[in-house]
RNA sequence: GCGGGCGUCGCCAAGUGGUUAAGGCAGCGGCUUGUGGCGCCGCCAUUCGGGGGUUCGAAUCCCCUCGCUCGCCCCA
């Protein structure tokens, strides 16, 4: 075997199911154009230091997972591993920002240097939404508003909604520092695990799915009792919104995110249907990022969806939303002058609106009409010397019981087009 | 990075040490030299992911390797 292979983790999306991904993404896009969010497109590669003081140097996305190499020019660079490092950076790069709140959407493949697994490959796709400049917990609801009614348009079924809060920045590293002073006064009877997060990442402790860690954590201070008023306020304020939008959630108080930059609202989509990668869509606040990055102080919250996982949902629902496509005409023909009639012919068809396959193989009628069968089309042009001759071509009709007919192309055209693909009785 | 399962034709799949590697689908050719769907006939893996080894003999046993897959981890 020296055939080549596609890189581990990398997949191809076969036409099998592109036409699903197409009606997700188009999908996407009406929503996003109903709530007035503009798209951006950001390069798939940027250097390295973007990642790494946007996500933070301890998160394993940072720490182990990036494509990262030396370009000709001696600088590390980075297959982006997410898209809200970009975006923001784009945001401040042209100034977008002082033109007022930004409400953005983005989409294509990200980058991740993990073992695949069900849900979870090397290259895949996400679709986000980042909202910046807008400090309102209102802005939060609407977020996961827009999020949840995309996927409840798509009919993804059996989602589940958790939400969290982290507080605000200084909430968060005043608990972090209670919290590392607790985890080291119980080092010795933690996993080895949490031990090593201890000062990594303390948070993540939390989350630990050690039983005998879960259980010792219940003593541990809480991020709730940290919280500053105000923060217990915004969140509540948050939890009224969705309550009133009639957006079911459940508050999980050991929801974290990996990533470093958020603060406040946390949230995450997930599915019982999905295996161990659950979730599908996660986002949250992350009011701290833009100045990180060297923009000046801006308030903002985003999401990420990710594609693989929700196509892989779709595909398992009974009722699939999409239809195969399907072919109005398929051209067969025969003879120097009904070779030459046949692209004619089918360019005059396509011009009128009509999906023509032509078949230039030059094969016996019944082998094309064969495969013209077969093609799914619903109707056939025989075009051989004789029709060519006439300037006619034979139109079968492929799924009813009308009789041939013999049309010039104006007429073809006003037949097929009264009977477009998959639609009503034969004429 | 760490575990478990698996790897026979484009797809599905029988075969689990003995001489020629079932079958189905798809594909190709023919019956039908200008007419599809049905039917019938024929063709389609000197080879079982790759490499070593054991054996008189291996797709079947052993080792290594590659790949896929599920889980841990992490996350979308």
């Amino acid at each position: 075997m020296s055939s080549l292979q596609s890189l581990r983790g990398m997949v191809d999306l076969l036409p099998e199911v592109t036409g699903l991904w197409q009606h997700v993404e188009a999908t996407a896009r009406l929503h996003f154009q109903r709530a007035a969010v503009q798209e951006i497109r950001t390069p798939l590669l940027e250097v390295t230091e973007l990642f790494a003081r946007g996500i933070g140097e301890a998160t394993d996305v940072v720490g182990k997972e990036m494509y990262t190499f030396l370009d000709r020019g001696e600088r590390s660079c980075t297959l982006r591993p997410e898209g809200t490092a970009s975006v923001v950076r784009a945001a401040i790069q042209h100034g977008l920002l002082s033109q007022g709140p930004q409400r953005l959407w983005y989409g294509g493949p990200m980058f991740r240097y993990e073992r695949p697994q069900a849900g979870r490959q090397r290259q895949f796709h996400q679709i986000g939404l980042e909202l910046l400049g807008f400090a309102d917990p209102r802005s939060d609801v609407e977020a996961i508003a827009i999020a949840w009614d995309l996927l409840a348009d798509l009919g993804v079924g059996g989602l589940a909604l958790e939400i969290n809060t982290l507080g605000s920045p200084d909430d968060r590293l005043r608990y972090r520092g209670e919290l590392v002073a607790w985890l080291e006064a119980h080092r010795e009877q933690l996993d080895p695990d949490s031990q090593a997060r201890i000062h990594a990442n303390p948070l993540r402790v939390l989350d630990s799915k050690v039983p005998a860690t879960q259980a010792l954590l219940a003593g541990a201070p809480t991020l709730a009792d940290a919280l500053s008023g105000e923060s217990h306020e915004r969140f509540a304020r948050v939890r009224l919104g969705l309550e009133a939008l009639g957006i079911p959630f459940e508050l999980n108080p050991r929801l974290v995110r990996g990533l470093d930059y958020y603060s406040h609202t946390a949230f995450e989509i997930t599915s019982s249907q999905l295996g161990a990668q659950a979730t599908v869509c996660g986002g949250g606040r992350y009011d701290g990022l833009v100045q990180q990055l060297g923009g000046s102080p801006t308030p903002a919250i985003g999401w990420a969806l990710g594609l693989e996982r929700l196509v892989l949902l779709l595909s398992q629902a009974e009722q699939q939303p999409v239809a195969p496509p399907a072919l109005d005409l398929y051209v067969a023909s025969r003879g120097e002058a009904g070779e030459a009639a046949a692209l004619p012919l089918a360019r005059r068809c396509r011009a009128a609106g009509l999906a023509v396959e032509l078949d230039a193989s030059g094969a016996a009628f019944g082998k094309q009409l064969r495969r013209a069968d077969r093609s799914g089309a619903r109707f056939a042009a025989v075009i051989g010397d004789m029709e060519a001759g006439e300037g006619v071509a034979l139109l079968k009709d492929l799924r009813g019981d009308a009789a041939e007919q013999r049309l010039g192309v104006d007429g073809l055209i006003a037949v097929v087009g009264a009977r477009r693909a998959g639609e009503g009785p034969a004429a």
